[in-house]
DNA sequence: CTGAAAGCGCTTACAG
DNA sequence: CTGAAAGCGCTTACAG
C-alpha cells in the first residue's frame, strides 16, 4: 500500500506478477496479444501494490501524452475565469491541464518566464501549450497558442477585439459630448494595449477631434501603476472631462483618485474602463466599460489547441473575439466644465 | 532557433560545445569542477541552441525538483481563490508550482481522481501537493496537505473552523426567533459538510430547539442539487421559517425558489449560507453566510507544504482557520408565520 | 578538470 | 504470447 514509502514502480509489479515490465507496459496500456491468464495476473498485482504509472517517465518514453499545458504568470481573476473556459473547452476531450506557474513573481526569473516555462513543459511533458499574456514571442516544438499576444507575435493567438471595443467606448464619450479625453494606456508591448490606444486615437479622429498628446499616460495594466497618471492627468490645468483607462483595474483606481481629489464622478468627470470585470459593476458609481468574455478566451484557445495537436484544426490561427460596450453610472455629459 | 523542430537536448549543446552531457550539466547546475574556458563554451552553445534543461529528464533523475503540485477537479471561483493564497505563499520561495486538472469530469476518471492524479505527479515531478476536496482518503510518498479533507482523514489538512461557523450563523437564526429552521447539507463525504451539520445541530440542542429530521436535507454542495431540497422543503405544511444552506451556492438556489414560490426573502423565509463567496453581496437581498477566507486557505496549505518539504515544519498539521458571520439582509425575525 | 557508464521508470521494436 | 535490450534526456558516482 506504499503508505508514505517510495512509489511503486513498474518493476514492482512485474515482480510480483512474475513476468517482464514489457508485460506489464502492455496490460497497463490495453495493448492486444497478451494471454487472458498473465492479464489477470498483472491486474491484480497492479492492485494489489496500488501501482500507477509515472507520468513523468511515461512521457520521456512517448512522443504523446493527451496532457496540455498552461503557462501563466499569476492568478488574478483574469486568469480564474480563463481557466474555467480552458476546462470547458477540454471537458471529456481525453486531454488532461497541466498548469505551470512560477513562484518568483520578482526575482530572478521574471524576464522571459514564459518562453523558459513553455521548453520545460513542451519538451515532452505536453502535446502543446496554452500561453497568457507573454511578454514576447514564443516558440516551441509542439502547438502553441497564446491569449493576449506580445505585440507581432505570429504565434497563433486569441484575443478580443479590443480596437473595436476601444472606438466603442471612446465614441460612447465623444457622442456624450466629451471632447477633452484623456487615456490612461496599457503595457507597451502587448497587442491588446496597443489596439486599445489605437481605438482611442481613431475614434478621436472620426470625431474630428485632434489629439493632444499631452492626454496620453502609459500604464502597465496593474492598477497601482495608474494612480500617478491618474493624478498627474487630474492636476492639470485644462484637465480632461473624461478618461478611458485601457483596463477596469487602472480605470477604478482612477475613479478612487478622483475621488480622492474631490472630484464628481459623472458630474466633473466620466470614467470609462475595459475587460468588464466583477468588481466593475459593483463600483459606486458602477464602471462603464467594455466587456470581453474572457471565459470565451480561454475556451477558444483550448479549442483550437485540442485541434492544433490532433492535426485536425482548419479554422484560422488567429481567432479575435468581439467585444461589447457596457453602459454604467460613471460616465455622463460634461456637467461642470472649468 | 529549434522554430517548429524537435526541442534541443542536451546532447545538441554538448556536440557544438564539444564537450561530453556530464558537462553540460555540471554548467547547466552551476557544478564546482569546470574549467572557466569550458563554461564559456557550453555558455555560448547554450545562448546559441536556445537550449532549456526538460523537467521531465530533469525530475526523472533527480530526487528534488523543487516544484509543488496542485491536485484539482475544476475551476470554480474557489478554486481561483485558494490559487491566490498558494501563489502568494510560494512567491519568491524558490519553488515553482504545477496544477494537475484532469478534463474527464463526469468520464471513466471521476472516482478517485485525486489519487490518480497525485500518483501520477508524485512519482518524481514534484516535491509535494496539495489536494482539493478529494473524495477520500489520499496517499503518496512525499509529502501532501489536504484542503478540506474527506471526513475521517489522517492527512495534513488545512479546513475553516466549520462548526464554529455553522453554529454561529444558526446561533443568529434562533436569536432572530426563528424555531423550524431547514437545513439543506453538503456532500456526505467531506469533513466541512459534516461539522457544518453538526454545528446546525449543535446550535438547535443549546437552544433548547428538539431537532426535526425532517428538516434535513442533503445536497452536494452544487448549487442545482439544492432546488429540489429547497422546493421540498417549501412545500410541506410545516413550512420552516428559515433555511441554512451549508454553502452560499446552495442558498442562493434557495433564494430563487422562495423567489419562484412567490415567497418574500427575508419576510415570509430567512435564507443563510456559507462560504460568503462574491455573488452573496451582490445578491437581491444580501445573503446572510458565514465569511471562510478561502485565500487563506491555499495560503496555509502552501506554507505548511512547503515546511514539510523542506523537514523543517514544527507546526501542527491540522490547520483550523477561524470563520466570520456575516449578516445582511436575507435574514429577519420570522414575519408572516403560517 | 573531464568523460564513459549506469540508471531514473517507462515503451517499443525485435527476437523467439 | 513473452522477454531482453535499447533508449527517451538527464545526473552522478567513478575513473582517469
Amino acid at each position: 500500500m506504499a503508505r508514505g514509502g517510495a512509489p511503486v514502480t513498474m518493476s514492482d509489479v512485474a515482480r510480483l506478477a512474475g513476468v517482464s515490465t514489457a508485460t506489464v507496459s502492455r496490460v497497463v496500456n490495453g495493448r492486444y496479444g497478451v494471454s487472458v491468464s498473465t492479464i489477470e495476473q498483472v491486474r491484480s498485482a497492479i492492485e494489489q501494490l496500488g501501482y500507477e504509472s509515472s507520468l513523468v517517465a511515461t512521457s520521456l518514453r512517448r512522443s504523446r501524452t493527451n496532457v496540455l499545458g498552461l503557462v501563466t504568470h499569476s492568478f488574478q481573476s483574469y486568469t480564474a475565469e480563463v481557466l474555467k473556459g480552458v476546462m470547458d473547452a477540454l471537458s471529456q476531450s481525453g486531454f488532461d491541464l497541466i498548469i505551470y506557474a512560477n513562484s518568483d513573481l520578482y526575482g530572478t526569473y521574471s524576464d522571459g518566464w514564459e518562453q523558459r516555462h513553455l521548453a520545460r513543459l513542451s519538451g515532452t511533458l505536453t502535446d502543446g501549450c496554452i500561453v497568457i499574456t507573454p511578454s514576447g514571442e514564443v516558440r516551441s516544438g509542439t502547438p502553441v497558442v497564446v491569449i493576449d499576444p506580445a505585440r507581432g507575435s505570429a504565434a497563433p493567438s486569441v484575443t478580443a477585439d479590443n480596437f473595436a471595443g476601444a472606438t466603442a467606448v471612446v465614441g460612447h464619450l465623444l457622442g456624450l459630448g466629451h471632447r477633452r479625453i484623456g487615456c490612461i494606456a496599457g503595457r507597451a508591448g502587448l497587442e491588446a494595449a496597443w489596439s486599445r490606444e489605437e481605438g482611442y486615437r481613431t475614434a478621436l479622429a472620426e470625431a474630428g477631434v485632434p489629439f493632444d498628446p499631452g492626454l496620453i499616460a502609459r500604464g502597465s495594466f496593474n492598477p497601482e501603476s495608474a494612480a500617478p497618471l491618474a493624478r498627474a492627468l487630474l492636476d492639470r490645468p485644462d484637465r480632461p472631462t473624461a478618461i478611458f483607462a485601457a483596463s477596469d483595474g487602472m480605470a477604478l483606481k482612477t475613479l478612487q483618485v478622483a475621488k480622492e481629489l474631490g472630484l464628481d464622478v459623472p458630474g466633473d468627470l466620466s470614467v470609462a474602463g475595459f475587460d468588464n470585470i466583477p468588481e466593475s459593476a459593483l463600483a459606486e458609481p458602477g464602471l462603464t466599460t467594455v466587456d470581453q468574455s474572457v471565459y470565451r478566451l480561454g475556451y477558444e484557445a483550448a479549442r483550437m489547441l485540442k485541434g492544433l495537436v490532433r492535426g485536425e484544426w482548419e479554422g484560422p490561427v488567429r481567432t479575435v473575439l468581439p467585444t461589447r460596450l457596457v453602459v454604467r453610472g460613471s460616465t455622463a455629459p460634461p456637467g461642470s466644465p472649468w
